[in-house]
DNA sequence: GGCGCAATCTTGTCAGTGACAAGATGCTTG
DNA sequence: CAAGCATCTTGTCACTGACAAGATTGCGCC
């Protein structure tokens, strides 16, 4: 994977640094963290000069509001096609599953610039998107104060995904797909009362 | 500026160095989080040589360690005296509250040395402490599976306080006390149904 | 009391890093 | 085809973590 990045490059220009810089970025950060970034590292995997990277990205703390605008923009896709509350639930949890280093650094806000005005955009849309499923909660399922049913359905999900993602549920969830794990989880939360204390497992859609 | 502890030690050796730089570091932690750390910062604030630190806590990852374990163990302490789930969720939220820089730590093994023996063992007694109330729940509360209660609990919690310290719920919550707003939300979690649909009078097991 | 040892701290050093400045290269557009 | 601009390179500086070797001191032990 490194031959064509790090020596075939014959042209001065690279043709598109900025995304290889950015998925070079997501991998280490998947493999080792955040704090394991290093712009001339991420050169490096590129094949460009030390100093290329600032260019697109400014300075790290540039690179990392990218990524992080980048995690917003795809969360909001994913909850713009939910279908309901809790489906929006699970592809919360599949979304920081299949992009753990965007999750990771979304919401480490010390780690970039959170009032960069594409972040906030991104932000906004995402947090639409979740909006919207709570407003389409059926009276009785949702208590009696909607804004605290919709704090309540984020941090179930994004308590989950984080424990996930910080291998704290290695133990309980075992080798489960997470996505479903969760919906059990949802299903706890919210539901009619039967769905709450199902007989069958198969439960309804 | 910070003369006792800059200029005013006299002797060779500084008395307690250890817990000094990791005051410290949970100081710059919780200012400008993790990734602002610098071990020779830290020397700085304590009035030692740039190299002093390492003798406690070997690096980087090291004086990190150190960190976690005691916040493990703080928690641990806090747990043990919960009276029942929900209470031991509510001194959940509040220790993260009130030691952000533990808790933010904690959660991110790829800054410290997950295996380390201490650690592992205060993360042990805090687990303990939560299972403890988990085999305490009334059997209709808890559904069909204690696991998943346990998991479902544990992630609201933890993503509700993770929300909380990322400033991602200061439009949802304002500025109430954040312990409330979670017994707030673990009441929508787990209780009998009739606290759950306050008005609901049917209420079906 | 004092000797020796180990813990603690200091000084010195090295490679790696982020940020910045100034120059080289080549695409693009008028 | 020439000017202009985005892109990339080279060079540099202060800072950092890690390590090595030496200085200082507290402490147990005789």
């Amino acid at each position: 994977m490194a031959e064509e990045q790090q020596t075939d490059r014959r042209t001065y220009h690279h043709g598109d640094l900025r995304r290889a810089v950015l998925t070079a970025a997501l991998d280490v950060i998947r493999a080792d963290g955040p704090s394991a970034l290093s712009l001339r590292d991420l050169a490096r995997r590129a094949g460009v000069s030390h100093a290329a990277p600032a260019h697109h990205f400014k300075d790290r703390a540039g690179l990392l509001t990218a990524v992080a605008a980048e995690g917003y923009d795809l969360l909001a896709r994913t909850l713009a096609d939910a279908d309901d509350l809790k489906d929006a639930g699970v592809r919360y949890v599949r979304f920081a599953v299949e992009h753990p280093a965007h999750f990771q650094v979304m919401f480490q806000p010390d780690l970039y610039r959170p009032d960069d005005p594409e972040l906030t955009a991104a932000r906004a849309r995402a947090a639409e998107g979740l909006r919207g499923q709570i407003a389409g909660l059926p009276a009785e399922g949702r208590g009696p104060d909607a804004r605290l049913a919709g704090v309540a359905a984020w941090s179930l999900a994004h308590g989950f995904a984080t424990l996930l993602l910080s291998h704290n549920l290695a133990g309980p969830v075992g080798g489960q797909d997470p996505a479903e794990v969760f919906r059990a989880l949802a299903g706890l939360l919210f539901s009619t009362d039967d769905e709450r204390h199902p007989r069958d497992p198969g439960g309804p859609r």
